[in-house]
RNA sequence: UGAGCGUGAAAGACAAUCGCUGACGAUGAUAUCGUUUGAGGAAAGUCCGGGCUCCACAGGGCAGUGUGCUGGAUAACGUCCAGCGAGGGUGACCUUAGGGAAAGUGUCAUAGAAAAGGAAACCGCCUGCUUGACCUGUCAGGCAGGUAAGGGUGGAAAGGUGCGGUAAGAGCGCACCAGCAGUCAGGUGACUGGCUGGCUUGAUAAACCCCACAUGGAGCAAGACCGAAUAGGGAAGGAUAUGAAGUGGCCCGCUGACCUUCCGGGUGUGUCGCUAGAGCUGUCAGGCAACUGGCAGUCCAGAUAAAUGAUUGUCACCGCUUCGGCGGAACAGAACUCGGCUUAUUGAUCACUCAUAGC
């Protein structure tokens, strides 16, 4: 199944600080991946979308679709990582599938992706 | 048809698949299933005003701050409605911080002779005396006066225009206009209109100020509850029932015992507040209107790194088109909650005005 429940999701301001400084970082024009292990954080993930990309309603977009990429994906993704999706100025106003191939390209970089 | 002036509806619809917040129910044991619910006209800026909470259900005075034509609406307002005055526009209509300048103080640069209380003589105009010249009543100069008509400076020169008057002039006199004071009439009132009077008073109060009215402070990170919850403890300093501290300016009044700094240690980013309200819809009545009242119906987000989404298709709208299609669709995201204001922005409809043409 598909879903991703509120449990989910980084809430913590601490965790979100973790990942950011601990974590592995992957970047290409629309994202910036981090990546976590052992953290004790295992199959969560965060969503961010700073103040450079604009007023609420475009930042809101930018991570509602980035929650669409890992929703729609995580089945491929093994087990045991902590990810953090950031979102760049670029991303804004592009539609789904830009965004999807952008997260699939670096997931392969970050080789989270099984098989 | 063109230009304009007001008004300001609506903010694409439906379906499929996947997904999220809350509520309810079930299984059940913290997960799953089902039903249902889920952004705006500005949710924004945080500029005013209320409710609510705590401080004494907040009291007296001063200071400070705010408001400032009139009448009304309202829980309240700096908002709204209806008017009045002034200004702008051919007009529809728009703008208006619009109390007081004889309570007092200040300012009015430069220019100009003179810039504030009845001022000021630079040029000019007029009179008298006098000197010189000659064509013997004219010109030129000097002195003493009069004069605010004319010139020039300025944003503004001490009412304006005209007639009379005068040596020349002057509200010196008269008429009209403006202004002031009084009075009469109309209007709840701002004010408007008439009459009479004496003849005349600069601008600035978004300069201080005066007057009238209003105003205690802080804000949901308010505040309350929980198993330790601004805990409890140690050290230093200070104060002390002759008053610590609080009441976020001061005095009174009230409450009535601690305050500041450092050390070390632990625990929550818990629960409530948190959405039924000056609510929304319809209708009737009153009122020019803002709005008020009655009746009926209805329940309509409650998150907290923050849900309200993603993709696809069909039909509408706009633009381009080789008629296959392609592209576009604004500003913008609830955070205790209402009433406004301001700013951003797509945009009908309706009413009206002006110009031109036709009937």
């Amino acid at each position: 199944m598909l879903m991703l429940p509120k449990s989910r999701i980084l809430r913590r301001r601490i965790d979100f600080q973790r990942v950011h400084r601990f974590g592995k970082s992957y970047s290409n024009r629309y994202l910036v991946l981090y990546v976590l292990t052992a953290s004790g954080l295992e199959d969560k993930v965060g969503f961010a979308a700073g103040k450079k990309l604009g007023n609420a309603v475009t930042r809101n977009r930018v991570k509602r679709l980035m929650r669409e990429c890992y929703r729609l994906n995580q089945d491929n993704i093994k087990k045991g990582y902590c990810i953090l999706l950031v979102g760049r100025k670029s991303a804004v106003g592009k539609k789904y599938d830009v965004i999807e191939r952008a997260f699939l390209d670096l997931g392969r970089k970050a080789k989270i992706f099984g098989r």
